[in-house]
DNA sequence: TTCGCACAGCCGGTTACCTCA
DNA sequence: TCTGAGGTAACCGGCTGTGCG
């Protein structure tokens, strides 16, 4: 048995380490004279392997180092298996790994508990970053169809303003007086009926018209258009998903209980804030 | 069947220690 | 040599599930 063991000398400030020889003797070496390079463990100083169990019975309650030690690169290598396979520890793989590792049970507990909030932590920053990145990309997408949507409005716009002057100078032309195909998206000729259904659709965002891309919409100043929106992007897909070693605890891939993969005409939008009484949802849609 | 208790395990948060730049 | 940041082993308190009388 080797019974040869570096800990920290708790009374001195980081320089020195105590040095427990073969005789049991304690020797105090400075620190610089153990070059990391020679060190079997080097950059892990204070372990114990599994043969060098802080639980020897060799040891008095005096010399047992209370100051934690890192677990050595084999144990964690071995923990870092049994974890990929599965994350949680059941009590006879706990015994058994312990056994194995020269452990305590309770520190290999410990450790995957651990594990499992690193791993937990992890997995929630790339969610954030899937999650960001996502968002960055529909407001991109949202800001675009707000602009076209302006532009369409005020084309509409203008072309009504056309409209209108054409026919009150139209009101003494010959075909004053006559019914007219009304042009298509002219409010001002809508019938009554069309109208009250269109400011249905309008205000419930259900489908009110037939055509889902063609609302009326009446302004501040009692103007009404239709708000012509071009057709539907093709969906954008938003899959939050990551492939990892760290799963969550139950399984899943995200921590996010829900998947918005779909998302996300300003209809959408639109309906679903609806659907929750008006609430402003922004642009998420959550399927 | 229900209740109370003890126990074990997990989790989130925290502390203490270690390492490195 | 000192210092601060970051990583991690270990702990704490609360919660939950389970077994038992």
């Amino acid at each position: 048995m080797n019974s040869s063991r570096l800990f920290l000398d708790q009374s001195a400030s980081h320089g020195s380490m105590l040095f427990l020889g073969s005789n049991n003797a304690l020797c105090q070496v400075p620190r610089s004279v153990i070059s990391m390079d020679e060190n079997p463990a080097r950059k892990r100083l204070f372990f114990a392997s599994p043969e060098e169990s802080i639980y020897n019975e060799e040891y008095s309650d005096e010399q047992l180092p209370e100051k934690k030690r890192r677990l050595t690169p084999e144990q964690v290598n071995l923990l870092e298996k049994s974890f990929e396979e599965e994350n949680k520890l059941e009590p006879e793989r706990k015994t058994e790994l312990a056994k194995k590792l020269g452990l305590q049970p309770r520190q290999v507990a410990v450790w995957f508990q651990n594990r499992r909030a690193r791993s937990k932590t992890k997995q929630l920053e790339r969610d954030f970053d899937l999650l960001k990145a996502a968002y960055e990309g529909l407001l991109l997408n949202y800001q675009s169809l707000l602009k076209e949507n302006d532009k369409l409005k005020s084309e509409v716009h203008s072309l009504t303003e056309k409209l209108h002057a054409k026919e009150s100078n139209g009101l003494e032309g010959p075909t004053s007086g006559l019914m007219q195909e009304p042009p298509l998206d002219e409010p001002s000729k809508l019938t009554q009926q069309q109208h009250n259904k269109a400011e249905d659709g309008a205000s419930s965002g259900s489908s009110g018209v037939e055509n889902p891309y063609h609302h009326l919409v009446v302004d501040s100043t009692g103007d009404s258009y239709f708000d012509c929106l071009p057709p539907p992007p093709p969906p954008c897909l938003v899959a939050v998903h990551s492939e990892e070693d760290d799963i969550s605890d139950d399984g899943r891939s995200s921590y996010f209980p829900f998947m918005f993969d779909v998302v996300a005409t300003n209809h959408q939008v639109e309906e679903a804030e609806e659907e929750e009484g008006g609430q402003d949802l922004g642009w998420w849609v959550w399927s």
